[in-house]
DNA sequence: ATTATATTTGCCAATATCTGTCAAGACAAT
DNA sequence: ATTGTCTTGACAGATATTGGCAAATATAAT
């Protein structure tokens, strides 16, 4: 399954010149990893995101976001009361402030 | 951490005079899960909430929708981007209906 | 205070999930 | 056919989650 992280990171990438093997290398893991985080297999670790952004240059906030959207859309995709609870938890949230 | 899911069974639960050995039976499993469940210790499988559902008399989407919403908060918690990412979601899914 | 009952907690082993690596395959371009 | 890039599947090690037991703690009654 796609990503919005996964897209949004190859567009990053691609535009950069930077080929898998080159991101793969300053991110320290295997190439096959990123070719995998772009097209959805993986997820990246949340920890690397900053390094990440840093790299393709990109807003830290913009990525965190896709990525954690991700997350979210992952756990409620085909649930039956998604939307109940998406509303239940954006109000608590507003009051957690 | 306290889990609107676990409250509500514990509410549930005593309202039917029902000791925690009791439910453990009903639901096969051991005294001390159902313990940490309703304390938030642990979490129940989604799959088996449509028979406590039955065995509380609960209505089985009110159920699901905590036990989804404790999900979705446990992932946002503490998170930056909790905000933005939710609304990304929700757009998201009501895009796909 | 002692007993009996209910609940909570810490710990362990079993299981499941995640992470990175490797090797083989697919795909283009030349 | 060779080269360079990307993709895929299988694997092993690391982590996380789960259920169960047993000990600790709480609660209630006498």
């Amino acid at each position: 399954m796609l990503t919005q992280f996964g897209e949004r990171i190859r567009e990053l990438r691609t535009k950069q010149n930077l080929l898998l093997r080159q991101l793969a290398s300053l991110l320290d893991v295997d190439t096959s990893i990123i070719s995998k985080i772009e097209r959805g297999d993986r997820q990246l670790k949340k920890e690397q995101i900053p390094l990440l952004a840093q790299i393709l240059k990109a807003d830290v906030e913009e990525l965190q976001t896709l990525w954690l959207a991700d997350q979210l859309y992952n756990m409620i995709q085909g649930e039956p009361m998604a939307d109940e609870a998406l509303k239940s938890v954006t109000k608590k949230i507003k009051k957690d402030k």
